[in-house]
DNA sequence: CCTCCAATCTGCAACGATGTATTCAACGCA
DNA sequence: TGCGTTGAATACATCGTTGCAGATTGGAGG
């Protein structure tokens, strides 16, 4: 069917091997020969079979990107920008949708989904350290500092904490006492949600705030979280000033919440969120965020996972870069 | 290294082609043969190389889906729910981007990436019909219902027209009369924008409204192209009381334009959008827009694509599905 | 002129599965 | 008893590459 190696061999008066040879720029090959191989490579219209050359190889050169759900802008942004950056060092990525699922997570570390893929990077959000551990096979695994932060395991971390502490010291700032968190539990000390509690409750002993456990609303880290989390404050009773979201999407929730039930933001309650996504900055108010270096994120989880991959330099100790973060004051919360 | 065919064959006591046998569920295999092959399988971990079975086979199960950008929120919901239609029958999705350059697109349709998959999504935006049918090779290919229509190839369409006018409809329905439509040049009347643009044409003329080309406000389909849109539209003084943007960011953008110069929406201006994207729902104050359906627009694109891989019936009459559409009336256009 | 080495090219096996054809045993039936 | 038929398992070739070892060629050096 398909034109082989074969058969440019034939057309081009060599071997077989010499054609792969070319193809992989093997060193010693007379010009000439070259030139003649890749005439009749262009000649049949000859595209290696990826798939014998994985077979063989034992390389696949796609890397697998596990995370919740595609429709979450944050995630949708992320795989768009590894996306990029992969393509650029000539890999392509595989993506599988987790749902939020232990057992989808971690089939897709261990199963069918993982011998398609060189390298996997995984964004887990129902599986801890010890369960990523023990499911994960041989090949490399870079994690994308969401939930867990684990010293054995290489990622790249987002500065959860210094963040949220930031967006939080902002708020106080403009004036803000009563600040509600939305998208963790009074208590949370582990995952994204942990962390960015801590950093919101040292932001507020620092400028001398009590922390009231009254304002720490759990919620689904969706829209329709936020929405919901804002209508069970405020049927709560509990006064506030600002709403801080946890995430992008569920400050968004809140944001419409608020707006549709008369609040004026920000004049009666100020809102921010952590993400930076593309639509914070065209709401109504736009939204104040964090950025956690999305871009900066993604390439250095692709060129730390690909170094893995290809076994530069092999040395084994873990490697956590950090991302930078860049607060990002608009009018949800000047 | 890993554990292979052979391996299990050992275990068992068969031979390597009665364990090949078990796993394809042949027919003839005597239960207990089956058991035993199932228990070396289960005692030795064995899983598939699917690398292997591609190459003997030919299929890879998986399904490319060619886009402009994930970080666009209709494609990328689009895209999570074809992978979840996908997945239920069995196969695998890998997403490119296109970045909306032809050069990509073509690169898509015929390169390597076509051979690592058995059938191809395509959404088209730098290339016509033509284009596509010289470029696309012989696997199968389905047309998502954006920008071409065409009737040689099989794609599922989205009722752009009708549905362009059922929102213009609405529109002069809550009396608005200049009604601006961003995301079209005057004329265009192919292509996504092309029929949207027909549909408002007709339901303005249904309504007896005259249509002014100066109404006509091209623009990127992006957010701050919606924007920008807004803003040549007001320097250029013409006359408004309402907004259509072609799709739902380009609208959203409008919306975030319009607030922010003090236009109240919808009392001075109504907004109207095309998609129905999440983020339309909780827009402030939301997005009136409509739902092309995109749910089933991924079933039923998933489910003809693999049917024609699998080459269920043979038929090779071109198949043209349409979706429903729906309007959704919100705030920004009550 | 012969040896030796590097540059260049080639042949064969192998990656791990599946398709085809074949073998073998057991069974029914004349 | 002998023969055809069917169920069950197997052997071998094959998919299109790449790794490895070996063959060939053309000077440089003695």
């Amino acid at each position: 069917m398909a034109v082989t190696m074969n058969d440019v061999a034939r057309a081009a008066g060599v071997s077989l091997k010499t054609v792969s040879n070319v193809i992989n720029n093997y060193e010693f090959i007379r010009p000439a020969t070259k030139q003649k191989v890749l005439e009749a490579i262009a000649e049949l219209g000859y595209e290696a079979n990826l798939t014998a050359r994985s077979l063989r190889s034992g390389k696949t050169n796609m890397l697998g990107l596990v995370l919740s759900d595609l429709s979450v802008p944050y995630y949708a942004e992320l795989a768009s920008d590894i996306m990029k950056a992969a393509s650029n060092r000539g890999y392509r990525v595989l993506v599988e949708q987790s749902a939020n699922q232990a057992e989808h997570e971690r089939a897709a570390l261990q199963g069918q989904f993982r011998n398609l893929t060189d390298g996997l990077f995984f964004i887990p959000l129902a599986l801890g350290g010890d369960d990523i551990i023990a499911a994960a096979g041989k090949k490399p695994l870079v994690l994308l500092g969401e939930f867990v932060e684990d010293p054995r395991l290489d990622m790249v971390l987002i500065q959860n904490q210094d963040a949220a502490a930031a967006v939080t010291a902002h708020l106080l700032g403009s004036g803000r006492r009563r600040i509600a968190v939305l998208g963790a539990n009074d208590g949370d000390t582990t995952g994204s949600n942990g962390l960015r509690l801590i950093g919101y409750r040292h932001a507020l002993k620092a400028n001398g705030v009590e922390y009231d456990p009254a304002l720490v609303i759990p919620c689904g880290w969706r829209r329709d979280g936020g929405a919901e989390a804002v209508s069970r404050l405020l049927a709560s009773g509990v006064e506030f000033d600002a709403v801080f979201g946890l995430n992008d999407v569920v400050a968004l929730g809140a944001l419409h919440e608020l707006l549709v039930r008369g609040y004026s933001v920000p004049d009666d309650v100020a809102v921010a969120g952590f993400d930076d996504i593309d639509e914070a900055r065209f709401a109504s108010p736009s939204l104040t965020t964090v950025s956690p270096g999305r871009t900066e994120i993604a390439q250095r989880a692709v060129d730390l996972l690909i170094d893995r991959v290809e076994g530069k330099g092999e040395r084994a100790d873990v490697e956590q870069p950090r991302a930078e973060y860049a607060l990002r004051i608009r009018q949800s919360a000047p």
